[in-house]
DNA sequence: CTCTCACAGTGGTCAGACCAGTTTATTTTT
DNA sequence: AAAAATAAACTGGTCTGACCACTGTGAGAG
């Protein structure tokens, strides 16, 4: 009890070292980190620890290893992840229509947020955009949510669909009309009472 | 090339048959998993590659160790996930804004989809019971988030309200003008265009 | 019966060894 | 001199054995 505060374990500290060494010397996806040996040494711990760490992190899909080259930054992309979370979190049936209803709702969000945060210009080459896409496909999807620039629901929703896809569900088909209709709908309310609120509060937030 | 496959890295494997144990014999949280050196000499692998499987599924939140004692299934509330999400993704200060955006779109999808679910009747007593709550308590969104009834929308605020909580930031003071006019907006378009091609959507996609 | 204490079991950590790949430098061959 | 083959120096992947710190238990002392 009295002792001060034992009880962190290294592997924990190295996760964390590697968090600040990678804050601070910048390191983007694809850089590589240094070597098992090396963190070892300089970090003054066991190679064993370094690399139960080290696991760790590859498990979460944030870093990549190569044998022989070394430990390297990964564009994260929850590989790993989806699997664990599909097969931990997500084992009950109920909660496949969950998934469903997230992702869905996702997208609904991603939509509202590009028709908000866009100006007219833009707004009217989206239009055009989504009449043209093939809003069946993964691909559309992926790029409505990366244009409402929020990397966490981009992030929660690439696990999502990846697991959505890993099922051997249907996919839910939606015709264009009803999709160029939701969209139209969503501009036209561009200022309707939810949205006006909804941005009051938003203001609120601010930093 | 010609080999089969023999890029599987150990510890992949046994966070594998682990799961397949823990589905096999049924542990539920709580439950202590075999030791370190009864997995390893079960497995017909080294005591160290148990460890590093370990140590993932430790970071990721699904186990818990204690020294002494043992390894024992955790009740998935993705603690250390929490602070991982937070050191390694968001931790770019733009991104503390898109922590904010996700918190408050979850928590108005899952408004949404408790009015969308709720009968008239549940609806009148949910009305009333957001007059007399105390909005700006995180207990009350818990709430919201628990009675949409979307265990994957409750998981992911959790964590980003926990984030969000241990960030030293001013809590989103709403008034209570703000939030009531809110739900009736929401209430009363309840049948309007965006709810009405929603359902449509939605209702592609049933089981 | 109660208390004490040694012992077995468990996770935590480290060091060293060896294997299997990759990269780089060196040597040999052309 | 250029190209190819070889050797050395790394890097991650894995295993083993050892030791420490901690917990639970059971045998023996009181």
């Amino acid at each position: 009890m009295n002792s001060p505060q034992n009880n962190t374990k290294v592997y924990i500290g190295i996760v964390k070292q590697l968090r600040s060494m990678i804050e601070h010397d910048g390191l983007k996806p694809g850089d590589r980190l240094p070597s098992e040996r090396e963190l070892s040494e300089r970090l003054g711990v066991g190679r064993s620890s370094v690399r139960e760490a080290l696991r760790a992190l590859e498990l979460l899909g944030l870093i990549e290893t190569r044998r022989g080259e070394g430990t390297f930054m990964r564009d994260f992309r929850g590989h790993q992840l989806v699997q664990l979370l599909s097969t931990f979190i997500l084992q009950d049936k109920k909660s496949i229509r969950d998934v469903k209803e997230t992702k869905f709702l996702i997208e609904l969000d991603c939509l509202w947020l590009i028709i908000q945060k866009a100006g007219e210009d833009r707004l009217l080459r989206f239009r055009k955009w989504t009449l043209e896409a093939d809003y069946t496909d993964d691909d559309f999807f992926l790029e409505i949510v990366t244009l409402a620039e929020n990397h966490l629901f981009l992030r929660i929703w690439i696990i999502l669909k990846d697991y959505y896809n890993s099922l051997d569900l249907e996919k839910m088909m939606i015709t264009k009309q009803q999709y160029a209709e939701l969209i139209d709908t969503l501009i036209s309310r561009k200022d309707s009472e939810v949205i006006r609120v909804y941005k009051e509060l938003r203001n609120l937030s601010k930093d």
